[in-house]
DNA sequence: AAAATTGTTCGTATTTTTGCGAACAACGAA
DNA sequence: TTCGTTGTTCGCAAAAATACGAACAATTTT
């Protein structure tokens, strides 16, 4: 896309979208809907895929600003970046015009 | 994932969040919305890629169930799938308890 | 029938994603 | 200080996504 046309609001929206786009990245999400944060140990018991896949999980989504990870020795505390999460909310919902 | 962990729901939700995971796919559902149809000609014009590629995205969208295309020779009719536009949107909906 | 229009499919190349195990780093506990 | 715990990073491999131009198919127009 050397001519930029996508608007800041689709390239964003299409940023978080395939953040998304994967079932363990989802399930992550909405587990810490739930509870706000969560340990990747907590994750690696319950999903079966290996650490190292969790970890490139949790980074993606870190990279694309939904959650941000938090010393907590020796663990690490994952959490819902609040500012994105709200962000990427109101896209969807102007997206979807709800 | 051999065992399966995921909810439907939540394959679902990654299934159209990936479908969504690039600017192109999401400025022609956006345009959908607006207009509810149009011509791959149309986009074609003001997109800045190759026909082919737009072909590809588009098929990525129909395979999503996104959209859905409709002869209307020698052109093809592109249209949102309302059904599955509208379980999209609840399954955001939840996702982002909005 | 020949030519033009519309859009897909094919072949190819490059990049990105997904996944694993092994190795590593950081830290607390013994 | 050595050992265990926790999680990341590295190295690798396979698969999928992205993109293009050329070739093709279907249909309409001339």
């Amino acid at each position: 896309m050397e001519v930029k046309i996508m608007s800041d609001e689709q390239q964003k929206l299409a940023r978080y979208a395939k953040a998304l786009g994967h079932p363990v990245r989802v399930y992550v999400m909405q587990l810490l809907g739930q509870q706000s944060c969560c340990y990747s140990g907590d994750l690696s018991e319950e999903l079966p895929i290996a650490k190292s896949t969790l970890s490139q999980h949790l980074k993606e989504l870190k990279d694309a600003g939904l959650i941000q990870g938090e010393i907590e020795a020796p663990r690490i505390k994952y959490c819902v970046n609040k500012e994105n999460w709200s962000e990427a909310q109101e896209l969807f919902k102007t997206f979807f015009r709800i």
